[in-house]
Order: C-alpha cells, then structure tokens, then sequence
RNA sequence: UGAGGCGUAGCGCAGCUUGGUAGCGCGUUUGGUUAGGGACCAAAAGGUCGUGGGUUCAAGUCCCGUCGCCUCAACCA
C-alpha cells in the first residue's frame, strides 16, 4: 500500500490540483517537452504518434469530401494582412515578423503564418476565372505560429500544428452549406475517434474570427468542467474573397465575386483527449488513436516458455492489425503495470506461466480497471472486441460526465454559481454586447456557442426578451 | 502584461533564518537474486547550487540585476 501511495505522488492529484496534474502528466508520459525558447514545445514520438492517428483519420475524412492537400508558404508579406480590416486588426498583436534575411534588412517584412487565409486568397485569386473552377476545396497540415503571452502545452504554444482547409464557392449557400458540413464531420471524428463529445453551434460576434461573418464551434468539457475549443468552422462571406479579388466569370457571363470559407484544427486535441478522459492514474487514450492499443506485460519472464508464448500473441495481435507491445524490460510486473497504466495503454494483457497452462490471458482495461480472464484461442477477435467496448465506454461516461454538468440559469447571480460549480451554464440572452461583456466581467465565464434550437423567456443579464440561449462556461 | 510561487546530481527535494568540506530519496552503471500492483543485496558513478555582478578572509546561504519555469488573471486554436 505504501508503494501505492509513492506511485500516487508522482502526479498531482486530478481533482485537487488539476492544472498541475496535466503538466504532471505529459511530461512524465513523455508526450511533450518543453523547447528552450519560452511557448515552443516539442512533440515527442509517444505524442506525435497520437497526432499522426488523428491525421490519419481526418485525412481519409477530408479526401471523401473531395478536399485536396497542398502547401502554402510559411512567409507571408505583411501587406497581405492589412488588406482584410478586421484580420488584420485580430491578428496583429500575436503576429511573429521576420525583418532581416541573408543579412539585410528586408525591404518588406515577412509575417510568419499565424493562419493562411490571406496567401491561399492571394493565390486562389489566380488560380480561379471561371465558375467550372468552382468549388475549389484546399487543405494543408502546417505548423504556425502565435505568439502567444502564456502558454501550456498542446493547449496554447507560441507555435503549434494544425490542418487548415480552405474553400472557395460560387454561391453563399453552398459556401456556408460546407461550413457546416465540416463541423459536422469535425463532430463526428471527435465522437467516435476522440471519444469526447462536443457541442456544436455558431459562436457570438465578440468570439468570432477575425475576418469572419460567423464562426462556428466545437466545444468540448473538460476534466474540471471548463470548456475548450476544440475545432472552428468559418464562414467568411466576401469578405476574402474581396480583399483579395477572388473572382469568376459565371454561366450568366457575368463577374462574380467568390465566397470562402477555413476550417481547422490542431495539436490542441491532443490536450483535449488528456483533459477529457484523463484519471488519478495519469492518461486514459481513446483505441482509436492510441499509439499502442495492447501491452503484453510477461509475468516470471524466465520461466520457460513464457516470452515465447507472449511473443506468438504479439504476432497474432499485430497480424490482426492491432497496435501492440510486449514490454521485455527487466522491470518488475507491478512496476510496468503502473507505468502501461499512466501511458493510457487501453488494454494490457498479463500473460504467465498459469495462463499459458491454462490456455487464458489476463486482459486489463484502462478505462475501468477491470480484469478479465479470456482464452488465448482468438485472441485477436477478443482483443479487438475489448477495444471497441473501451472506446465506446469512453464516450458514454465522457458524455455522462458533460451532461450530469450542464445547467440552466435565469440570472447572474445563477450563471456566477454554476460556473463555479464547473458547469456548462445555458442562460437566455437579449443579445447586446453589454450583457455578454457583463457575464465575463462578473464570472470570468465566456459566450461558448449558441445553444440552438432552445428558447427562455428572459435574458439572464438585463432581463429583458431573450433573443437566444448560449452556453456560458470558463474556457482554456 | 499584472499578482503569487519555484530554480541545488537525470527526477523529486533538504540545506539559506544565524555565511565555514555539497546532502537525502528515487533513478543510472556493474555483479548476483527476482511470479501476478512500482522487488532485494552489494559496490560505483554522477554538482561551474539558473545566470551576471556586489559584500566578505570565505557565498548554495546576504545584497542588486537578469533569465527561465509553474499557477491565477487578460488574449487565442
């Protein structure tokens, strides 16, 4: 027991200490580690596994919704920035900006992409004349950067990676029928690959990006009852497509202005799974996108026999198509138990001389720490099985977890008192910036998303006609 | 950028009040033993005390500056 309690130390307590916990854990999972300049992070291989899952699905994603990948530039002049108003203004303050090359001073600085729409404007603008080049559906996996004044990692980096897809259309009803249309397959990639369930919706005008008619959300509650923005759809209108003269001869021999949207998002999901699914033991990963799915953990390794048997069942597992490791190390079994379980292996198996006698494996899941006995005889069909029950499992108590947490409030005092209780708060809203400007100032509490579809009598602010309901929460 | 905390061996820390030989635990290396929730014995290696300056015969310790990290607040995916 008292060994026990020194395996509990290494990590800040989940509930106590939550901030210190994820710093805890993926530095001592070695997902991250910090780089030596101040916001930079480095991706570790048990890390960047995680995120090459998870472009692994969203790409096969994307290509069946008949998007190209490309690459665009990491120099963008500065000029093209200032051509959108309100980008230019959004972006401004965290824009990193490169003034000397080869020596010289340069006679136009270049910003270093903090996003792209204003290069694939530019370039888009050239490519596209006629509405036979429409829609045009563009995406590019990138790193960019944001100077950012704190920072955490997978959270907010100064510099972090992400895919950003960009399209362009002919007309505004399909330009924002996309928009939705990504947020949709966004939702449905954080449910069954992530496990984390998210509300989705359109963001108020003070959350919305900068350049954008409307901006819309997932947004994901974490651990602690905080939320975060998981991933953004944009419809931009014209606006780009002005600013950048994005124009095309139609059918009806007319020019036309074109409409675009981008979508995105980033390595920021890897902080969302530990922050979502995450225990008093460290990770939990979703199978879907674990970089190992299956520990075999050999008990009494000498003995003979034994790491042969284990052997065989890695080949099994791996000929099935099954992500697995047999953990060799000289380690003691409880120790590898321990580590496999703060790594949020989702299945070990315990494989010894009993078992082999006995034709069985111990199989233990990481979700609920449950073991169970099952024959080594199909192994891989009950492997697989297990996987798809954790996985599933995850996002039934993921979502159970979000809803036992989402409360509604018919005033300030209400909506101060269930945020801080760590809930989603729904309030009615007349939709006035000063009421939405009141909440934050009082609660510390944001306008996440649009709770559409539902209706209250009275704005929880000022108390007159609701116009909207919104989900109010504290967000990362 | 505002408030608070922390920088001493790979990791976690003590030592600082009251200046006087650089310590502890874990880990690492070597040899031996080891069966199911962080094994055991023996030996060994490992330090410009974040960094620059000052005070002093003498600084990890006192003074001034500076850099970094963590938490909270403002900005963001």
């Amino acid at each position: 027991m008292a060994k026990e309690n020194q395996f509990v130390e290494q990590i800040a307590n989940i509930d106590a200490d939550f901030p210190q916990w994820y710093t805890d854990v993926v530095l001592k999972t070695k997902l991250v580690d910090y780089g030596p300049v101040k916001g930079t992070m480095v991706i570790r291989p048990y890390g960047y596994a995680i995120w090459e899952n998870i472009q692994k699905e969203m790409d096969a994603r994307f290509k069946k919704r008949g998007v190209e990948n490309a690459y665009f530039p990491l120099l963008i002049p500065m000029s093209y920035f200032t051509k959108e108003a309100e980008h230019v203004e959004g972006f401004a303050p965290e824009v990193a900006v490169v003034t000397i090359g080869g020596g010289e001073t340069l006679a136009e600085p270049l910003a270093i992409r903090p996003t792209s729409e204003t290069i694939i404007g530019s370039m888009c603008s050239k490519w596209i004349q006629s509405y036979r080049d429409l829609p045009m559906k563009v995406n590019q996996w990138c790193n960019v950067m944001r100077w950012e004044k704190t920072t955490r990692p997978f959270l907010r980096t100064s510099e972090f990676l992400w895919q950003e897809g960009h399209t362009v259309h002919s007309n505004a009803e399909e330009a924002e029928a996309e928009t939705q249309a990504m947020l949709q397959s966004y939702q449905e990639f954080a449910e069954n690959c992530l496990a984390i369930p998210v509300l989705t919706g359109r963001k108020t005008e003070k959350e919305r990006f900068a350049g954008a008619v409307a901006t819309y959300t997932m947004e994901a509650m974490m651990h602690d009852g905080k939320s975060l923005q998981a991933g953004t759809s944009h419809y931009m209108g014209q606006n780009f497509a002005t600013a950048f003269d994005i124009q095309f001869l139609d059918s009806d021999g007319t020019h036309k202005t074109a409409y675009t949207t981008s979508w995105g998002v980033s390595t920021r999901l890897i902080g969302a799974i530990i922050m979502t699914h995450g225990d008093e033991r460290g990770l939990v990963l979703p199978p879907v996108v674990a970089p190992i799915q299956c520990v075999i953990v050999p008990i009494a390794a000498r003995k003979e026999g034994v790491i042969e048997a284990c052997e065989a069942l890695k080949a099994e597992l791996e000929g099935a198509g099954i992500r697995v490791t047999l953990d060799k190390t000289d380690n003691s079994p409880g120790w590898k138990f321990n580590e496999w379980e703060m790594k949020g292996v989702p299945v070990r198996i315990e494989l010894g001389p009993r078992d082999i006698e006995a034709g069985k494996m111990l199989c233990a899941r990481r979700d609920t720490l449950e073991k169970v006995e099952m024959p080594l005889e199909n192994a891989a069909e009950s492997v697989k099985q297990l996987l798809d029950t954790v996985q599933k499992g995850l996002i039934e108590k993921a979502r159970k977890h979000r809803d036992d947490r989402i409360v509604y409030a018919d005033d300030m005092a209400s909506i101060l008192a269930g945020v801080e209780a760590g809930n989603f708060v729904k309030a009615g809203w007349c939709g006035c910036r000063a009421c939405e400007d009141k909440v934050k100032e009082e609660t510390a509490a944001t306008a996440r998303v649009y709770a559409e579809g539902e209706t209250r009598e009275t704005c929880a602010v000022c108390g007159k006609k609701a116009e909207h309901v919104i989900v109010f929460a504290r967000a990362y």
